[in-house]
RNA sequence: GGUCCAGUAGCUCAGUUGGAUAGAGCAAUAGCCUUCUAAGCUAUGGGUCGUGGGUUCGAAUCCCGCCUGGAUCACCA
């Protein structure tokens, strides 16, 4: 902010004419005032005792005179122990709430062609299985961040990379020819990727059974696990997938292709969608092309055994396998390979990894390869490292059927908005599908909100009772702070008040309504820091101090019923801002606002 | 064992470029709807900030040791 630059120069000054001392304007520590002490900025006086050579009230008195004769925007100070707090006067605050009235993107600044491309990768799924909990904090977390690195003026391209090959698949594929008796989504009225998820489980079961079975004529594990028939035929299919087997392949196709379209139901109800997608099965060869023409220059270097290995050792780490002995490649060849293909594809300037902290090693190793191999953005890619989540019982464990389903999740959460609006007896007048639309707001708002608010490194906990709760610190909270402002804008049209864009600079402001403006003239900052230190928990928590203040605000202050004109408009004013705050900061977060609920 | 991350109220979490009396929500208790949406507001209780040292005018925040939990160090992905 503007102001904050003003009050270091003028302490700066102050500092030169009261003690002759000079000092950097950077170095003044300047900081908000704390919310219980009158004052809107702080400044800390101990580090300035050197100077003044003299206590730290008497140097905050002087301090403060200077100041406020200097400043004209500053209209009173007080000093507590070695802090000495500024007051602003109302009419810069005024200022401040004129400057961004009528702004519908405060807070955004709008890329230009040469701003810099962030390509950011998350989602990224398996095609054995359907999507749980664990996928939901990364795809929030990856939408999330397109939204606040598109805030921060940044051209954005998500992107995902579908993990569609491989053993895993092939399991579900065997378990399916063998036991499906043909059975289709169409035929059984499941979506694609749990009836391909009810075989991979079936594969498992067998599995299991087989292993008894010859454990129990002797086997030991081991010899269970190297004789396994089911294991077998798995890899073989595997190896007739590389060689394009046309049976195999076609399969292939078509049971990836139902996942897909479950895929992409659960992506369409969570709100979430990408710029560009690329398969694993079309970027494992391209990375085994990367390693070899590493290897041509001596980047790397190949063992006896035909294997191909990086030597990370000066960098610190181990040494790392690219290609198998057999010539095949390995997870980190695939993630080369997508790299390639993206480095073609786009021109970029960052790329964003959104994947869980288990990996935090391999992004490690990635980071150098890619950078060995000539790709510019490879040194600083980076790994968005996100902790687990975990319920209350511990983790989510799918031998144990402890996996929270994400489609049934969010169903859950849409039910219990739909009962709770009902009870309460809101919406009346809506349509059922309107009303529909915003059950399914609140639900994936909750659902959002709960799992943002939480710093994305750590591990968390979901309790599903808890993020079921629409009350308190939850994205309802903020949604029906939202609706409420809109329900205010709707009556002063009922009573014909014009919404202001200007409201006089004379109007006597509480400490409430500074407070307000305070934060909003702020939300750049925070919308800022969010974007520097990649965290939608810091937008999630602005938000929420946002609306908790304003509800305050609107307990003791008449809005639309205030009969004074000038305080009337500056009120109004005021709730258009916080509204489109709000309202940003939720997209930010992926999550939408309601006009009524 | 090496490396990395975390430990704050009964529970879920904020707060770390060192600043004032460590904050919210949930849960508990007591209030507030014949003026703008009570999914709201107000009040009360609840803390050795894992632990022991150190640095400093000042430490939840920085440094060192230890304890606890997690991740990782695969020719798995």
């Amino acid at each position: 902010m503007v102001i904050e630059n003003q009050i270091k120069a003028s302490v700066t000054k102050a500092i030169k004419e009261l003690y002759g001392a000079d000092i950097a304007p950077e170095s003044v520590q300047l900081q908000l005032t704390r919310k219980d002490m009158k004052g809107d900025y702080t400044i800390v006086v101990f580090p300035l005792m050197k100077v003044s050579k003299k206590n730290p009230v008497e140097t905050g008195n002087e301090l403060g005179q200077f100041l406020q004769s200097d400043c004209s925007d500053i209209a009173g100070f007080e000093v507590i122990k070695g802090f000495l707090n500024v007051q602003l006067s109302d009419a810069y605050w005024l200022g401040e709430l004129n400057k961004e009235s009528g702004n519908q993107a405060i807070g955004m600044i709008e890329a230009k062609s040469d701003s810099p491309l962030v390509m950011i990768e998350y989602s990224s799924p398996n095609t054995n299985k359907p999507l749980h909990l664990g996928h939901i904090r990364n795809n929030l977390l990856g939408y999330s961040l397109s939204r606040i690195v598109t805030a921060n003026g940044n051209r954005v391209v998500k992107t995902n990379i579908v993990n569609d090959r491989g053993i895993h698949i092939c399991k579900s594929m065997l378990a399916w020819k063998k036991w499906g008796e043909g059975q289709t989504p169409e035929s059984t009225g499941k979506k694609g990727d749990h009836l391909v998820g009810d075989y991979y489980v079936k594969f498992d079961q067998e599995f299991k059974k087989e292993q008894a079975e010859l454990m129990a004529n002797g086997s030991t594990k081991e010899d269970a696990e190297a004789n396994s028939a089911l294991m077998k035929e798995a890899r073989e299919m595997l190896l007739k997938w590389e060689a394009q087997d046309p049976e195999v392949y076609a399969l292939w196709k078509q049971m990836n292709n139902w996942v897909y379209k479950g895929f992409d139901i659960t992506y369409k109800t969570m709100g979430v969608d990408f710029d560009k997608i690329y398969y694993e099965s079309d970027t494992y060869k391209v990375g085994r092309d990367m390693v070899i023409e590493g290897l041509n220059k001596e980047v790397f270097y190949r063992q006896e055994d035909n294997s191909v290995w990086a030597d990370l050792q000066k960098d610190g780490l181990d040494e790392k396998l690219l290609l198998r002995s057999d010539g095949t490649s390995v997870y980190m060849t695939q993630d080369i390979g997508t790299a390639k293909l993206r480095y073609d594809d786009y021109d970029i300037d960052k790329m964003v990894y959104v994947v869980g902290n288990e990996q935090n090693y391999h992004f490690k190793v990635l980071a150098i390869l890619l950078d060995r191999l000539g790709l510019n953005w490879g040194k600083d890619l980076v790994h968005f490292s996100y902790g687990m989540v975990e319920l209350p019982e511990g983790k989510m464990k799918s031998r144990e059927g402890t996996v929270v389903d994400a489609d049934d999740l969010m169903q859950a959460m849409v039910d219990t908005a739909r009962d709770m609006s009902k009870e309460l007896g809101k919406l009346e007048g809506y349509s059922e599908e309107d009303a529909e639309k915003v059950y399914k707001t609140i639900a994936l708002g909750a659902l959002k909100y709960f799992i943002l608010k939480v710093d994305p490194r750590k591990n968390m906990t979901f309790d599903p009772k808890e993020s079921i709760d629409f009350n308190g610190n939850t994205g309802p909270f903020i949604q029906y702070t939202y609706a409420r402002i809109q329900s205010i804008g709707r009556k002063a049209n009922e009573k014909g008040f014009t919404s202001p864009d200007k409201v006089e600079l004379s109007v006597e402001l509480s400490a409430k309504e500074v407070q307000l403006q305070k934060m909003i003239s702020n939300f750049s900052a925070v919308v800022k820091e969010a974007g520097n230190v990649y965290s939608p928990a810091v937008i999630a928590n602005y938000v929420y101090d946002l609306a908790k203040e304003f509800n305050q605000f609107y307990h003791d202050s008449p809005i639309v019923v205030e009969e004074d004109t000038a305080k009337r408009d500056m009120r109004l004013l005021l709730c258009r801002n916080v509204a489109a705050v709000i309202k940003n900061g939720m997209w930010m977060l992926g999550i939408d606002v309601p006009e009524r609920m």
